[in-house]
DNA sequence: CACGCCTCCTGTGCGC
DNA sequence: TGCGCACAGGAGGCGT
């Protein structure tokens, strides 16, 4: 669920939150076929927080010691202050007697501690993109990306790999946006900066208006994004394009809902 | 090595 | 009303 715009509205309610707290105790709930979810979670007990950053969409918060709490909120992860719900699967007891709570009704959300910078543990974040908002993203080197990949230029967003932290949602608008064909394999260098641009552009606005909420979606303080009345590619089929009035179109593109305009995105 | 499909998990909304 | 299926913001594993 929660793509880059949504981790980041997290980190910054969280950041403020928990610098400088030490965590007493930290509970999860194991799920054998998963072994690995709540990576050596325990490890956090007795630990202080110095502050939580954001890679990508992961949650980053270095603890005292040289370790790192790494968390992921995968589709439906929700991190709350002292929250009673069924669907709680972690929660870390802080010095000042309230508990950060990890609700994930679909338990594809991660939490693990691990030793400052060493990702063994989490592939994606050791191989991850640059930060699409930093000067890392370089519009060159995305290009050069873009030219050399085969695969479709969705599917090779949601990647991860030429830039962190595009979903499903902004996907489909920074495409629509740069005028691009989801399942385009050819990019030229020129679309590609446009590209580049569009990512930039709906990420931050997404940032602005706090991410975009559906159902699961929320922030530390319960609160929803406002983001999703802005949409105008993501979940609008059959509702007409804003540039040039044809129906948007919904397709199945890597196993992912897609939805683009069929007129005014071209391969 | 790269790609596409299946799977992980739970809930919801739809069509029949 | 009930059932079954498709689908949902993500990503890892497997086979080709």
């Amino acid at each position: 669920m929660p793509e880059l715009p949504e981790v980041e509205s997290v980190r910054r309610q969280l950041d403020p939150e928990l610098q400088g707290r030490r965590v007493l105790r930290a509970w999860s709930d194991p799920i054998p076929t998963m072994p690995r979810e709540f990576h050596r979670l325990e490890l956090a007990a007795g630990r202080t927080i110095e502050s939580v950053g954001r890679r990508g969409k992961f949650l980053i918060a270095p603890l005292d010691g040289g370790l790192e709490l790494v968390m992921h909120l995968g589709m439906t992860g929700v991190l709350r202050f002292d929250l009673e719900d069924p669907h709680v699967r972690a929660r870390l007891e802080l010095d000042d007697a309230r508990s950060l709570c990890f609700r994930d009704v679909r338990r594809f959300g991660r939490m693990a501690v691990v030793e400052a910078g060493i990702y063994d543990a989490i592939p994606m974040l050791a191989m991850i993109g640059p930060e699409p908002l930093s000067d890392e993203f370089d519009p060159d080197v995305f290009a050069w990306e873009l030219q050399r990949t085969n695969s479709p230029v969705k599917p090779f967003l949601l990647s991860q790999r030429p830039v962190a932290g595009v979903g499903n949602i902004y996907a489909d608008e920074a495409l629509w946006l740069a005028r691009i064909h989801p399942a385009s394999r050819k990019v030229g260098k020129r679309r590609a900066f446009e590209l580049h641009r569009a990512i930039r552009e709906t990420l931050a606005g997404a940032i602005e208006r706090e991410g975009t909420t559906f159902s699961d979606y929320q922030m530390v303080n319960g609160e929803s994004g406002r983001n999703a009345a802005f949409l105008v590619a993501y979940g609008q089929q059959g509702k007409p394009c804003p540039r040039c009035a044809t129906p948007m179109r919904k397709v199945v593109l890597g196993g992912r809902g897609t939805t683009y305009c069929p007129r005014c995105q071209r391969h």
